[in-house]
DNA sequence: GCTCTATTACGATGAGTGTCGTAATTTCCG
DNA sequence: CGGAAATTACGACACTCATCGTAATAGAGC
């Protein structure tokens, strides 16, 4: 049986709590790593800070409703709520995903 | 004619920064503000802090491509720039503003 | 020119937070 | 049981930034 951590509900889910996890440009990079992988670990995300910081950085994610984690054993996989954020805020997500890149100005 | 202050090309703004820009609870309810009044000057936005604070925002916010300011005589009313930010991030800005609150926890 | 108003520039300050290092906890496995 | 690995809890620190008060600037109208 899948266990998992708390997590908000979907009509918890505040878009304002949302935008300020995303507006962290290592929170942004997980989100986008996470949509690549699927899942990951946070030891298995190869990022250019400390595990115990990206560890921060999930819970933070987790607690504004993007990522679910499952606990398995000694590790706690997370993953993108896609589904859910898609049925709670349409758009928004996937907006944010697809973004092109900015032309470097000047 | 009209004059308007420097802003960034539509292919300048970066997803990225206008996240950090709407991060802000108070920048959040700018944008809605001026979803609803269509344009407005930082005095004429009724806020909770002092027009030097709200004129600080509304740089941000224009440098981070979310709105554009017009120079008419001492006023620099402000609008959203709905059309390009649908074109440069679609879905994105329309997905925030409509919004539903969050049913509180507990 | 003078005054009033709108805006911004500037410096200061206090709160928030991203990051780290270390220790503690938990689970897996030999 | 004992060691290794993953995660988190905790405290500390530096830096960002939201806010304010004041002063400076600029235009409108008398």
């Amino acid at each position: 049986m899948e266990t998992w951590m708390a997590q908000p509900d979907l009509d918890e889910i505040d878009v304002a709590t949302v935008l300020q996890a995303l507006a962290d440009p290592m929170r942004l990079r997980i989100v986008r790593l996470l949509a690549e992988v699927e899942e990951s670990t946070c030891t298995a995300l190869d990022l250019p800070v400390k595990v115990s910081t990206v560890s921060h950085h999930v819970n933070i994610l987790r607690h504004s409703g993007l990522v679910s984690t499952r606990i398995d054993g000694t590790a706690r996989p997370s993953r993108l709520r896609r589904d859910d954020l898609e049925r709670r805020f349409p758009g928004l997500l996937s907006a944010i995903l697809t973004a092109t890149p900015p032309r470097p100005q000047r």
